[in-house]
Parts: C-alpha cells; structure tokens; sequence
DNA sequence: ACAAAATGTGAGTAATCACTTACAATTTAT
DNA sequence: ATAAATTGTAAGTGATTACTCACATTTTGT
C-alpha cells in the first residue's frame, strides 16, 4: 500500500499513544467534515457535537478549546504524517530510480494526486486555515523547506548532471514546478471542489508536457 | 494611467451614483483592511464600526447587514470594474500588437501584477470568501469563462496562426496557462504576504521563460 | 469486589454577536 | 426660514457563542 490514507493513520496512531474514545473518534470525523465545508470560524461547537451525536460538554472535556480541537486535528497531520510520507515517497520514487525526468514527476503527480484526494477534507481545512493563522504559516515553512525543498533539490540536479534538464539555478527551476503544481492543487481541490477534470490520465499527459516543453511551438 | 486604483474607482463611482458619505467611505475603508486581514467570519461589526470611528449603527443604517456589507465591497469589483479593466488591458495590449506571444505575456503580467499589487486587500478578501460562498463561485464563473477564456482564446489562436505556439488545443493551453498564473499570484499574494520575491524583474523573466520553453534542457 | 480514575452530559454562564429602536443632528428642498 | 428627508448614534434587543460545572456513568487497577 503504498499510499495509505493519512487520517487513518493519524488516528490509529493517536488510538496507540492516547486511547482515543469512540465518541472522540466521532468528534474528530464529523469537525474535520464541517471544518472543510463550512471553514473553522463558521463551525460551532454545537453543530459539531450534534453531527457528532454527543454532547457538547464532551468536545470540551477532551480538546479544552475550540481551536485546540483544530490544532489536535491538523498538527499531527503537518508535523508527523506529512514528512514521513514524503520521505518514503521519495525514497521509493529514487529507489525506483526513474529512467527520466518525466517519469519522477509522473509518478510524483499520481501519488500526490491520489494522497490529496483521499485526504481532501483535512487538506482543505489546512490551506483554509493556512490563510488566516499565522501559526500555520510557521508550521509549515520548516517543512516545506526541509522537506520539500530539501528532497526536490537533490533529485532536480540529479537529473540536471543527467543532462535532461535545462541549466539554470536548482531553486528556481523549483520554484517554477512548485509554482504550478500549488496552482494545480488549490485550483482543483481548492476552489473548483465540484466538476474535477474529467479526463484524469489524458491531463497529466498535459500537464507533464507543459512543464516540461512550455508552450512554444 | 494605464493601471489605475480599482477601490478608488469603486468609490469614486459609488459617489457619482448614489453619493457615498464621508463616514460611509470610512467604514468601507476599514471593513476592506479587516477583512483582508482576518476574513469576514473572524470580522465583528463593532470592530469594523471602531476602526471607523463611526457608531455601529452607522453600518446597518447604511447597509442593512454584515453580509450586504461584503457584498456591497465587493460585487461592484467583480461586475463592473474588473470586466471593463480587462477589455480595457486586452485592446491595449493587442492594438500595440506585441511581436510575440513572449511579448504579450510579458506585457500581461506586468500589468496584472500591478494591478493586484494596487488591489491587494480586496482581492484577498474576494479569494478567502470563494472557497466559503457558493455565491461568490457563481458570480465568478461567468466572468471568467466569459472574459477571461473568451478573449484567451483568441489571443492564443493568433499566436497558433502565426506559428508561436504549440499545435495544442486552446482551451488546453489555456489550462496550463491559467494554472501556473493562478499558483503565482496565489502563491505570492494569499500565501506569502511578507516576504514576496526579491527581484522581480528577473523572476518576471524566468517565469516567461518556464511558461515558454519548460524544463527540458 | 470496590475504590479510583476516566469519560460523558444537562444545565447552566458570561460574553459577544448581528441587528433594532427611538431620537438627535445635519442636509436638502421649497 | 422651515418642513421634510437623510444621516448619525446611544442604548438597547434576543440569539448564539465558546466554555464551565456539578453530577452520573463507565472503565480500570488492585
């Protein structure tokens, strides 16, 4: 299995560490439900508890504060699972080593797209939240710069001694792919949440030609 | 001038056509920058009504509730003044009928990032608000796909005919590259609001460069 | 078996929310 | 000049908010 849905696992995990409760268990699902909907700031506890099906008194007892609850929900998501994930994602992709460039954003492509899908709700509640939380925003740098960054530096001049790719300095060829495929993402997950491309397999042809042949002629 | 203030123009409008107040303006003013800041839910009328320094019942007595308030900021932007400024940039851009299509993309962001730049608080008002309001998507879509595609469109086939472009077709590159130009000014202007990019001429010139030509060597 | 600890909840609480009302101040029309 | 209309506001309104507390139920450790 190679991409496994990540908020199982959070919660499996938390079930090891912590013993979450069955009625815990349905406040997580039904806040990060209503959280990716409706946004944290436009979801009341009440209208949590009651998706729920437990008392309101109970969300308290076990988070202590509403934003605490959205802490417990996404932290573990960014801090633990996302980086473990990448790095076996990249440790599989290399191991593989891909006979071209084209290939490793490929694979890269299918298995974020797959991973994104599976966790859409708590991915929208994260970049929702993103916008408005500084503390998110801090979170978030060290990763994607030790992270992402770190990983796609690598591979980027592996394939540039290669001799597929064009000579420019790695960040910004980074920089570039990033670009697009944050455009990607938020744009189809994000903001277009209803009418998904239709054709999946025939648009990732597309797009790898785009990134890597641009438009001219 | 060819890139003039949209909120000044907003407003000067909004005067002519129903003559605005002076404390009016003010509380548009303020519910703009908190808005931007923390997002309409996060956004209390008192608060709106102190930045002011106008009674709170200034606000409703003027536009009825928090949400005519929104609406109020920022309809007018997506229906009036955004579709002529890009028929507007569109006629400028081709009766200077740019040599290339490098010409043209050159000259259309330029502009576009000006024009965000100068925009910046509203329209970070308008992007947080479309993921939570189904209305706002409605509104939006036939602009885009009326403005924005329509003229795309023809703009990308005369670059076709005159053997600049990939013989793609154009709603496919289109595609590609609305979502590079949407991951850049999201990326930039939504995400990173402190530290935007260093040097912007030079990004300007690797972005086109990528949009052109990709990652191939 | 049973005490202690953990979990769950109904019924609150004070604070804050968007919004109203009654009335005063100002502008406009004649 | 003055009546009418518009604009502005202090002081509310009921509803909803996140959160608490006293107490019941269940689980756990010994």
């Amino acid at each position: 299995m190679p991409s496994k849905n990540l908020i199982d696992e959070m919660i499996a995990q938390a079930k090891i560490s912590k013993k979450q409760t069955d009625k815990q268990q349905k406040v997580v699902d039904a806040a990060i439900k209503i959280f990716a909907e409706k946004g944290f700031a436009n979801t009341s506890t009440s209208e949590i508890a009651e998706e729920a099906g437990v008392a309101e008194a109970t969300i308290f007892r076990h988070y202590g504060t509403k934003d605490n609850l959205l802490l417990s929900i996404t932290l573990p998501f960014l801090k633990d699972l996302i980086p473990r994930m990448a790095e076996e994602l990249f440790s599989e992709l290399m191991s593989q080593s891909p006979a071209t460039f084209e290939q490793f954003i490929r694979g890269l492509l299918k298995n974020r797209i797959e991973f994104i899908k599976e966790n859409k709700e708590i991915f929208q509640v994260l970049v929702k939240e993103v916008m408005y939380r500084e503390e998110f925003k801090q979170e978030l740098k060290p990763l994607v710069s030790e992270i992402l960054v770190q990983h796609f530096i690598k591979i980027i001049e592996e394939f540039k001694e290669r001799g597929e790719l064009i000579e420019k300095a790695s960040p910004i060829i980074l920089r570039m792919f990033v670009t697009f495929l944050f455009g990607y993402i938020t744009s189809r997950f994000i903001l277009l949440t209803d009418n998904f491309v239709t054709d999946e397999e025939a648009e990732l042809d597309e797009v790898i030609d785009f990134i890597m042949n641009g438009l001219k002629k």
